[in-house]
DNA sequence: ACTAAACCTTACCATTATGGCAAGGTCAAA
DNA sequence: TTTGACCTTGCCATAATGGTAAGGTTTAGT
């Protein structure tokens, strides 16, 4: 017997919010849902561990845009682990050059900082650098 | 004798497109430019330095609300070193935080990466760690 | 049975920083 | 004078999320 949930609790339930629910159906990552008459959405258990799914994916930082791929991918029995390793891989890469430009941001931003004296007196090195030319 | 440029020129000279010292001057980051009689906006040497500080602090991750507050405090003769290094200082905090978070994805993909095989065959155990509860 | 609270619905607007396109005016060189 | 390379404004789009408002529904308490 499917226990149907509405929006609210298969919200609490996924840990999305209900308004995400409601834009990712909106957008097509998920497929709209059955409605009561009064035009409730209602979920089950398997829409449920969709959400779940979409939700450990945005916790990981994939795109709605891939998690497109990967729900696909999960809904496929035939799939070929390959191009799921091969989206990861692929997204690994994606945080390895964000951290590496937060990197040398935090590098730079770093000696700036220590060279600032930061108190009373107007000069600052930060200010200086940053409106040096190049 | 001030040499004006044109906004293409500025945006050639700053690293900024021009698309975006419009935009800066629309939101109010930037004043109002001057115009010619047709109406193209000039910038004298003084504004393209001012455009250049935007860059850099642009390429230093700060926002635009943030670089307002940069902008007011170069232009104060009086600021206190103090506020400009707490202001990078929070923004260093802002950049560590996201380091970690993309750490913390980094790490949990990097495990789930190995855990899959990645040839032919459908059994993947990054799918199967998304669809798990929790 | 009635009412109030707690839901649900849609639709619109805002965020952040940036890009694109289109329709039209201007300027300079050939 | 024509043409190409500028410039102008205005509108739309992106990504993911939140907010609000106006209105319908359901449920629990009186």
């Amino acid at each position: 017997m499917a226990t149907l949930l509405t929006i609210g609790d298969a919200a609490k339930e996924s840990g999305l919010s209900a308004k995400m629910i409601r834009h990712y159906e909106q957008s097509g990552l998920l497929r709209k849902s059955p409605r009561t008459d009064a035009g409730y959405r209602l979920y089950n258990s398997e829409q449920i561990n969709q959400l779940r799914f979409i939700r450990q994916a945005r916790n990981l930082g994939f795109s709605l845009h891939d998690i497109q791929s990967l729900l696909a991918l999960w809904q496929d029995p035939q799939r070929e682990s390959r191009v799921v390793k091969q989206l990861a891989q692929q997204h690994l890469d994606e945080i390895a050059g964000k951290i590496a430009e937060l990197q040398h941001m935090q590098q730079v931003m770093t000696e700036l900082a220590d060279s600032c004296r930061g108190d009373g007196s107007p000069h600052c090195h930060i200010l200086q650098q940053l409106a040096k030319p190049g």
